[in-house]
DNA sequence: CAATAGTATGACAGCGCTGTCAATAACTGC
DNA sequence: GCAGTTATTGACAGCGCTGTCATACTATTG
């Protein structure tokens, strides 16, 4: 037995196909009477609609994009991002259902771009997500624009009216971290920078001065240490700012990574966390549970970033617009294990 | 400007729609000159064949599933795991102009069979690639293979004829470690089962026995510990066994969580990794990188057991049959900081 | 009750491609 | 050079649905 075709339906119902197509579409102007016969026929032969049919004849296809940086390139653990953002898409696309399309891609080749448009161009999907860092490269941008496709940028801390893009308030919970280690007693509070590269890290340190000045602390060049994000850059940027003297009481990482490498120095110099050091990480990585001390952290929605992103594209699709601008989630603060407050 | 269709390269290239058909599908018997007029006109035009069309008149979608379980669900470190699948699922399928779906669920909800049955039959991808533990599931299966779908299980160390699966050799990975561990001298070397529930898991403790034959070591029930994958259940089981007089040398450990709680306790107890005891683990998450020491491990090959399945998916689906039998793809050790000879 | 304005339904032409099958061209061996 | 093959091409009918537009009903109004 072949699968039941809108004309089965029709045929069971005793309507036209056209009706059927209505119903199965929640189209206006149908009467009660009508839909329920159709809703018995669809029921009946467990009618699906075929979505091939359905995107031809309509022009326009039930796909959702995601672009991101492939993590496993560099094998960073930063997989959990992916996950997420994922997860937050898939249930925006589930609920409307369209499909999520994943694509990662390592931005440090040359052929990304190429790759970029001719997925987008034999998939033509009814928009993309593009997440950080991608997000804030001009050629990937710029590519997903020249096809014409919508697009929604993922990109935390940074705003934008032209396109529409979802951040979440970076700079803000960065400063709301630093409130809460000056809360705490903490008086040196260090800040360990994240890559350059990456822009939303950028707000990262200036939520950290506001925070610092909101709190009625001073700013000092001494404990500001560069690191690159990586683990290791946060083992080094540990070492040289625990052996300032005086030393800070809290360290504040860029990332959770760079976090989890002051830990580990820590540990092995014998600071008791957090009774001698404060350690804060922003992210919220599966790391940031594992790490002992747990991590205090900063938690970005990135869930709900990817789940508004979907929403806004979907929505567009329907409607036949596009929508501009920046919607915010707010990040929250995670507190555990490894903050506590300043020593006597 | 519209986009260009089928019949715009043909009047370009001046020959039928059905003979640029057949360039775009490669197939055979056309000429050569015909053939490059034709791939002429095409990128002349930026000729991008539409799937929609394509799909509705070939009756196969161009989809393939990854169904797996959310590990967000609850919250594991093993997003590492996913990410390689995809990857691995994602260059088959884009070599061979397919797109991946992913479908992650979590099996304890009521829902999920529903869910997956309507996923697959809204979508009608052209075959399902399903992971563990989902694919050692009776009621998971049986409701894929109820759609008539064809699908490939991923099912580290088991084998089915009746069904086409990818597995890894757990088992004899498994023996090697024990082998190696054997090699360096140790002769009580412990090992740490994992959950029950994980069929694979079964076989890495088989295997565990095997390797300690081959190397003319007995097993005693005094050296197995039953851990239940979580990196507390480690913790515990190391305890435990760094209790008993003589301690073993070396542990070996079901899967990098616990392993990484072995190295926890022992860091604790003041034991020294590797020089007085040897630590292994099985999976190669991030985790093993960047705990400390660094774990050895074994590495399964995931990215590229999924990209077999996708591979075997794809084939299937061209040549309109199915293939059985299982592919065996073999995980390799990862020898790194955590072991080394065993303690004079 | 006719005129007007919705409201509900259907007929039908594609969407852009592939599959089928028939037509033609190009070879083969004798 | 001819019948018998085989390689190459094209005409055309759908695939299952949606969009357009025409039609048939049902209220509403003065």
């Amino acid at each position: 037995m072949g699968r039941a075709t809108i004309t089965d339906v029709a045929r069971v119902a005793g309507v036209s196909i056209k009706t059927v197509s209505r119903v199965v579409n929640h189209e206006p102007n149908v009467r009660e009477s009508t839909q329920a016969k159709v809703e018995k026929a669809i029921a009946e032969l467990n009618y699906r609609p075929d979505q091939s049919a359905r995107n031809l004849a309509s022009h326009r296809s039930r796909l959702i994009g995601l672009v991101y940086d492939d993590p496993s390139a560099y094998d960073l653990p930063s997989s959990g991002y992916i996950i997420r953002m994922q997860k937050g898409a898939l249930s925006a696309c589930r609920a409307a259902h369209y499909e999520l399309l994943i694509h990662p891609c390592d931005y440090r080749k040359k052929q990304v771009i190429a790759q970029l448009k001719s997925l987008i161009e034999e998939t033509r999907p009814a928009g993309i997500i593009v997440a950080a860092p991608l997000s804030n490269m001009p050629k990937v941008v710029g590519a997903i624009e020249s096809t014409g496709t919508p697009f929604v940028r993922l990109s935390p801390g940074k705003r934008n009216g032209k396109q529409l893009s979802v951040a979440t308030n970076d700079r803000e919970a960065s400063a709301e971290m630093t409130r809460y280690l000056a809360s705490l007693g903490h008086t040196r509070i260090a800040f360990i920078t994240g890559h350059p590269r990456h822009k939303a890290v950028g707000n990262r340190l200036r939520g950290y001065r506001d925070g610092l000045q909101q709190s009625g602390l001073t700013f000092s060049e001494q404990l500001v240490v560069a690191g690159d994000n990586s683990f290791s850059s946060g083992e080094a940027a540990a070492a040289e700012l625990l052996g300032r003297k005086p030393p800070p009481t809290a360290i504040f990482a860029a990332n959770d990574d760079m976090a989890a490498g002051v830990i580990r120095v820590a540990d092995r110099l014998g600071i008791d966390i957090p009774r001698q050091l404060s350690v804060a990480g922003f992210d919220d990585i599966a790391l940031a549970r594992q790490v002992y001390p747990t991590l205090t952290t900063i938690r970005q929605p990135l869930a709900t970033m990817a789940e508004r992103a979907a929403l806004a594209l979907i929505r567009d699709a329907r409607e036949d617009h596009s929508s501009k601008g920046t919607e915010v989630v707010p990040a929250t603060l995670q507190i555990r294990e490894s903050t506590g407050p300043a020593p006597v």
